[in-house]
Formats: C-alpha cells, structure tokens, sequence
DNA sequence: TATGAATGAGCCTTCATTCAT
DNA sequence: TATGAATGAAGGCTCATTCAT
C-alpha cells in the first residue's frame, strides 16, 4: 500500500535531455540556479517576497517548481540567493573603480557618477534593497557577503577623502560613511521613488536627457558639499 | 459546545447588541473607519500590501473582517484610503510653515528640516510610499489628493527659491522640482534604507544623536549646494 | 497545476439547497460537523493521523475540503475532534451501566461483560486508542473530556470493590485502577492486536463464535483473580 | 560556493574514496543493512509507516538515503525488514527460556515474568506490533519467520499445559492459545497503552516500582486462572 | 556495488472574498 | 447599515522514488 501513487510510466521516451557526464550535470546545474535566480530577482524586486509566487518563478524558468526547492530549500532561500548575488554584483563595480589612481576631486566625481549609473542600470536591485528595507532587513543580516561590503566601500572612500582632505580640495571634517550615505541617498531615491515622484509632479524621471540632467545635479550637489 | 473550535465558533446564543441611534451609528461608522485605517496603515507599512492579511488586520481591530469589505470594498480599496491618508497628513505639514514670512536662507532651512523631521517620525509614511513604488506607483495615481499635492509643494518652494534668487541668496540655476527631490531623497533615504544600511555599516540610524548629526548634515547639503 | 475543474461560475441556479433560517444553518453547520468526524473517525482509525488525508476525508464528506479547516482548524484538530467524540462515547456507556444497585460479583461481571462488548463493537475506537499511544499521548492530553473520565470509571470501580470487599465476595487487595487496567487490557487486545495474533496463529478473531468465548474466558480470569 | 545551499550542495570537488577489498565491502554492507534497520526500527516504532520519512532515517544512518532502496528496495521493504527482525528476537527469546525442566507452576510463572520483562525492555517491539495492527497486518503475511513462531510458541505451551494438567496442578480446559492470548494481552497492553492510560488516571506506568507492582499482578492474575 | 542529482505527484494550509440574511 | 457563515482558488512545501553514471 504505497501511500503516494505512482505514475505507471516514467516519461522516460520522452525526455530527449542527454546528461553526458558529471561536469556537463555540474555545468547544467549552475546553469539552472543561475536561471532561477535571473528570473526570481525580477519578479522579487517586482512583486517582493510575498508578493511573488514559486510557481510564477517555476514557470518563467527552464526548469520545474520542484527544482527550486531542491537547490534553494525554501522561497525564501532562493530570496536570499537573490539578494546576494545583487549586492555582489554592486561590490564588484566599486572594486573596479581605481580611484585610488585619480586626483581626490575626479575620484569623487568617478565614485559618485558610477553609483548613479549603476542604480539607474540596475533598477532591480534598487527594488530589491526596497523590499528588504519593507522586511526591516531581516534577511540581509544572513548574508557572509555583507559583511564584507562595509570594509570594502569604507576603505575606498576613506583612502579617497583622506587624500582630498590632505591636499586640501576637501573639507576637513568628512566622515567616509556620511558621505557613502550622501551619495547613496542621491542616486538610489531617483530610482526608488521614481514612480510616486514621476505621478505627483508629472516628470519623466526615465529619459536619458532627464537622468542626465540629473546625474549631472547629484555630482554638483556632492562636489560643493565636500570641498573645502 | 467544544471549546477547540478555535477560529469561528458559530456562538449559538444569540447576543442581543443594542442598536445605537442614527447619529451615534455615524458616528461609530466614522471611528470604525478611523480605526481600520490606523491599524492597516501600521499592517501595509510593515508588511506591504501582498504580505498584509485582511485577517490579521481586522483581528487588530475594533471590528470584523466583514466591515473592512463593508466600508473599503477589498484589501486594495483599504490600502487605497490609507495611502490617501498617508498624503494627506504630510501635505497638511508643508502648508503650515509659513515660509513665506522667513528670509529666503532660513525658509529653506525651515522646510529641510521640518521634512526631515516629518519623514523621521513617519516611519509608516516612508515605507508606505517605498512600497507604492514597488508597485510601480500604480494605485497613486487613482488619488484626487494626489494632482493636488504638486501645486502645493511646487508653487512653494518656486516661491521660496525666486526670493532667494532675486536677494542673490540662492544660485540663479535652481528649480523647484529639482530641490523637492533633493531634499526629498536626502530626508527619505534615512529612514527607508535604515535597515539595510545599519546592517552593513554597523552604524545605529535611529538614535536622537545620530539623527540630530545626519539633520545637520543634509542641512548642510542643502544649503552649500543652493546657496550663490 | 492545479486540477480543480471547477470553474467561476459558482453553482448557484445548480445548488437547490435551502438556507432558510438561522436555526436551520446552525442544524446543517452541526450536521456537516458530525459528518466530517464520522468520516475522520473512520479515516484516522484505519491510516492513523499521518497515514490519513484531508483530501480524502473531505472527499467522502457531503462538505468540501475547506470546510474541515474551517470548522476545526487543521488536520490536528480534526483529530482531536475525533478522539473527543470517541471518548465521549465509551464514558457515557460506563455511566449508563448503574452497577450500583447490582450484587458486586453480578456487577463485576456486567461491567466486564459491557467492556468486552463496548471494544468488540468499536474497534475504530479500539485503533484511534493505539494511534494514540503511537503517538505518545500527545493529543489526548489536551482534551478537557479526559480529566472527566478518571474520576467516573475510578469511582464507579472503587464503589464497586469497596461493596464486594466488605460482603467478602472480593478479595480484600485490590485496587480500583488495577482492575480497570485488567479489565481493559484484555478487552483491548483481543480487538488491537487482532491481525497480527489471527495471522501468527491462524485463529479467526471476529467470529461470533470465537468472540463469544474469549468473552467468556475474559469474564473468568476477572472472577477468579477478583473473588476472595 | 554559497554555505546557504543548505539540503543538497553538489560538492563538485571529487572525493576519492578508496575502495575497500571485497570481503570487507560485503561485511561493510551488512553493517549498513544492520546500521538502517536499527534507525528504522526507532523511527518507525516510534512515528508509524508513514509517519516516518525515508530522510529522516537516512539522515540519522551512516550511509545516504539512496542505500535504503539499494538494500531494501522501498520503505516498505525496509519496514517489513524491522518487523522480521523484531519478531525473530521475541522467538528467540521465547526459545531460551527451557521450560521443559521446570515444574509446570514454576514453568508458568517463568514463562509470564520473561514476556512481561520482554514487553517492558523492549518497547519498540510492542509498537511495531501495533501499527502491523493499524495497518491490518497486511504486512506481516509476508515474512516467512511469522509461520514458524506458532508452532514453536504453541508447542512450548501445550507440552507445558499438559504437563501441569496431567500433574493436577492446572484446571483441565486450558487451550494453549487461549493462555498465549492471555498472557501477551497482560503484558503487552502494559507497555502498548502506557500514554493514554497514564494521561488520563495520572500513573506513571514506567517507573520500576510501577512496573514491579504490576508484574506481581500479572503472575497472579495468570496464575489464579490457570489453576485446578 | 554504490551514489549524488533530480523529480512527479500530491499534501496541508491560507487567502481574499461572497453569501444570505 | 451590519454581520456571521461559507468558500473557490491557489500557495508553499514535502515525499518516496528514479535517473544516470
């Protein structure tokens, strides 16, 4: 007396997926979670964690719901994989930046002109750092990555400052996590906010020319806070 | 009867509730109405709308679950009022500070830090609205309060900012829409993204003293950035 | 996904069911009730609580699956319904015996006879009791029903032994919870392990025959370990 | 990769197991069929057939869950693999004791102590036995062992009956199966309804001066009604 | 012989909403 | 105006088992 019914006939005939060999099903694997998490960041940074379902998620992807659990354990595993992998992705962009290279005031202008680019680019992290704020970040706290991120941005910026504050093109008296958070505040509100800002005051915030002529505000706005 | 029947014991005895008068009816209709607003406001700012439940909101509540069909029609209609609500209060706070009597300088000052203070005692309207833009923004544009909500804000700092330009205070090149977002994303963020960023950066957003610090600071940004 | 055919239209100008009153619903309400645990009864007796479905209690029911949880809760508490019923009835068969006016050796004999019968004709009673034990107890403890029954069969025994102790009839050792104990287990038996002892030894258990002589016997070994 | 991959985390680095010699794999193999059944006995006894997860008991062996259906081809067959192997040790039990050379009172009185002691030690052999029963004692038909422990319990009994009835010390109407039915409902139902019956009369049936006292009983109620 | 990866089918539960006075 | 009872339609998750080497 099983208790689960058996389907008689395995599709097996009809399943032409050849698995060849261990790398191949390693390969097919990543693949696979590399899907999932595709689609899951947009429909999380679209709909937020209750609001998005597994079985959407399942169907927009090239595998099955149950596939989900099995390499994420639980929708909300597969959420945390998803907010990982988005702040990965920012921490590589400010790693890359070399700004350590540039003179103080051009470095800040770098610094601050990427941000802006990349959360304009990257409206689903925006969305998704949203939802997790609307869930008082209690998943990001789970997350080894995060840790790391501090110390990173931190380390940039106060090298950047210290230079500026030493050859006298900044203010004395900046701390590098206010500024981090100046910055921020500037180029993630233009994205977030987007849509209540846009109906109440009948602006684009999307086109090219407006982001334009608002990156171009953020930088200026930045640029004469900090200088001396 | 058994006593398990948790969730919706039919109570067989009929209770017989008095009916209050027409007038008090009203008025308990009003309260009614107040009071669901109060608790769903709390429930959709923490939650979100997918992730509220009309069941626990109407536990929350002085009424049942049936009445918040009765007065808002569904879950969406509920959150649509509150939300009206939301807006409602803030604008009520920009029109009464009065800037037009204060010279241009301390105008603006008055009006970044009555926002700042506003947004950081709002906690619920911060996330309120963070959770309208996850939503594309899709159920604000269905408020009337809404279209008048521009005017307001707009027609004053417009004339806040000609006063300034004329007395040579502010920086010729300032626009009303332009200075609402600033001062918007650098009020909201600190309290929107208070979760996430303390949890990266370690750093408590939420004490008076790093408050009062952080009001300082978009003071500051403020008025560097439209000072001549 | 989903299999259910059902489709939008509810089934009104189908469904010619009447609900004419309050009194009625609350009638049909109690008789959907008895309905669901007459068929969980059966159920959870024969597959124990993990063994059983809800899908196939509600299938067997004249309700639909939402139901069940709607008026207990879960599945858990579907169970606890059941088992309460189930106690409900052995408890008011040992208070309808009125073994008091009998001679105590005549009255022994009744109450044994009783049990023997009450097990022999409820063995959905007799596997709820084991599912019960599989599961360590652990639901029966919360039955308000349960406090009730000691101190009725514990009296009813004691009133019983203390009359045949002083007419000499009875022994003078013995203990009330004792005789219950002994009383039960080899009522019990002979219905509990009826498919593993009829398997090993090839007896049919169920006969008339073969029940009304166990019977006997059972009666036999009560007297004699009972008379002085 | 990611530590959050929590069930299945492909570990793509090889692990190059060495392989043992024959000899020592098939008496590897062995051990892991023992190592499994003793999980499953636990689990199953203790949860049911289908209250126990095929995951769980793989988790708890040292070996994976693939091994179960490797060895046992299913989780019945790793079922009915624990019930063979608990009814072979009552039967072997049962066939140590040397009855033969006792006097047929003493035989008796050996014969009950060692299955009450036996019921009492081995619980998990008294709850195996009742899910057999709640599942109809469909499964133990099909275990070979199960024909041969009639006879041998059976024979035990009836050279011991005859040998006490011959002798004058037994009543003359004693049927062997009759006394085993007797006997095993005492001392099973002591161990088989300990929770119910504790919960609802407030005795602890484990403690050992519980289980002495009614020991004691057990003798005496079997021996009274054995006796000429 | 041994095993990590994959999965179809179905399970318990919940949710917003409507019915019927 | 007010409300207790009822419910269709998913929703997240788990289970025993098989695949593919």
């Amino acid at each position: 007396m099983s208790e689960r019914r058996r389907p008689l006939a395995p599709s097996r005939a009809a399943s032409p997926k050849k698995r060849p060999s261990v790398r191949r099903a390693a390969r097919d694997a990543d693949a696979a979670r590399a899907d999932i998490i595709a689609v899951a960041t947009e429909e999380f940074s679209r709909k937020g964690l209750s609001g998005s379902r597994v079985d959407e998620i399942a169907e927009r992807t090239h595998t099955v719901k149950r596939m989900i659990y099995y390499y994420f354990g639980s929708k909300e595993g597969l959420y945390l994989a998803v907010l990982e992998r988005a702040y990965e992705a920012i921490r590589s962009l400010e790693a890359s930046l070399d700004l350590d290279s540039q003179p103080p005031a051009q470095a800040l202008r770098a610094l601050v002109g990427a941000t802006f680019d990349y959360h304009n680019k990257n409206p689903d992290f925006v969305r998704l750092v949203m939802n997790e704020n609307i869930h008082h970040g209690e998943h990001i706290g789970q997350l080894a990555i995060i840790k790391a991120r501090k110390g990173s941005v931190v380390g940039l910026l106060r090298r950047l400052l210290d230079r500026g504050m030493e050859s006298g093109a900044f203010r004395k008296d900046l701390d590098p996590v206010d500024v981090h958070m100046t910055i921020s505040a500037l180029c993630f509100y233009n994205v977030s906010n987007r849509h209540t800002f846009s109906q109440i005051f009948d602006r684009d915030m999307t086109s090219p020319r407006a982001t334009k002529r608002r990156r171009q505000i953020v930088l200026d706005i930045v640029e004469r806070w900090c200088r001396a």
